[in-house]
DNA sequence: GTGGTCTAGACCACT
DNA sequence: GTGGTCTAGACCACC
């Protein structure tokens, strides 16, 4: 099964999204055997070098480790997943402000209706 | 500039969101006349059915009012726009819940980062 | 004049290299456009998607600044390149002393050649 | 593992570089026998006609003494070692100043940081 | 014209 | 088998 892309921005980075995603999610385990570039890139659908691409990227931002031929691995370092996984919710919280403001919520209305919202919801409360 | 669509979703419903949020941002005021389906065809680059079809769907939704041979106006009715914008707001609400609960963050934890990113983000509070 | 590239290291990091040494030396001014990808492409003799490589590196580095569609300039930072002017003669002093080394030379007696060497080379003492 | 060789510099130079460092570095001392011309070409993956031509040259420099029927030995000579070193070393300096000042870097520049480098680089002082 | 992205297919070194 | 590199050629958005 293919993965869906949009047309406004490039593969690679869509790709980079969604396996941070998963290992923020631990659908990885820290330091988990990652698939190779070549099974993922044909899970995907794309080009074997566009995956690549999102890897490098991945492991530039710290969360994969590359070992030559002997593949690649989820950073052992959970600390770093965390610093992920704040960032993604801080930059996800913006989105959403900037969505209601345009909408001409002010702050207080929009933590009305989260609160509200997200009872029904049952959010999880982890 | 022709608009940007997603393939996987029907392009009148792209559409109608967009004039939506139009409508709800006060692009349109009430009572004013919207722009002919031909001109907004051509804007945004599709076929006039398609247009014509994401109109009707507006006027189903009594955000749009048909003047036979004198064109469509904005609905008068304020509160409908209010309750477009409240059903709009609800749902972005609950998408973010969603995301956010997928990235394992608890109903009071959004709360605190919305407070906070909030203040710093300077939403307009209007 | 195709340039000469070594085979046990990647192509794009000797260009990587000697773009960066070109920065270095002041061969393009703080500021000034440099050259497209696909007019250095063909003057090293490279794939264009090699060269492509070897600036975004450079641009990560923070000698390179990309203004899409007008091309790119060296950065106006200066106290940059001084930094990378430093780190690259920090790197060639270690594997000129690792080599020194090798061929059983001390500290004192590399110092003493150097002088002397280096009195008659007539460096230029700038 | 057959050897690294550039192309655009002679092979069998490019040998005798490797064994004269393999000589200045006492992996063979003095008077020792050399390894033979064909057991020297299968490791190297040359030609043994090359790797002879390579031999040659290192006994006109004086570093291999040939006796008939009982292959080649390492000159007993210590000076003419000695005087090979210096001669690399000598090259290695020039090499390096060349470099460093082509950054821009003047003798004493160069001198200082071979200091403050070569102490943590821990250099033998042997 | 510019940089950026993507595909297709190839070869390499390492284990 | 793995990741890494390279080429060739294509299309896009921007100005």
């Amino acid at each position: 099964m293919k993965w869906k892309f949009d047309n406004d921005k490039p593969i690679y980075l869509q790709i980079v999204e969604i396996l941070k995603a998963d290992i923020i999610a631990k659908k990885y385990e820290v330091g988990q055997k990652f698939p190779s570039v070549r099974d993922l890139a044909q899970i995907a659908g794309v080009n074997p070098n566009t995956m690549q691409k999102a890897l490098v990227q991945l492991e530039q931002e710290g969360l994969l480790i590359t070992n030559r031929a002997s593949g690649r691995v989820v950073t052992h370092d959970g600390m770093q997943i965390t610093r992920e996984r704040e960032s993604v919710a801080s930059q996800k919280v913006n989105t959403f402000l900037t969505e209601m403001d345009g909408l001409g919520y002010g702050l207080e209305e929009v933590i009305t209706l989260v609160e509200t919202e997200g009872k029904e919801h049952g959010i999880s409360g982890n």
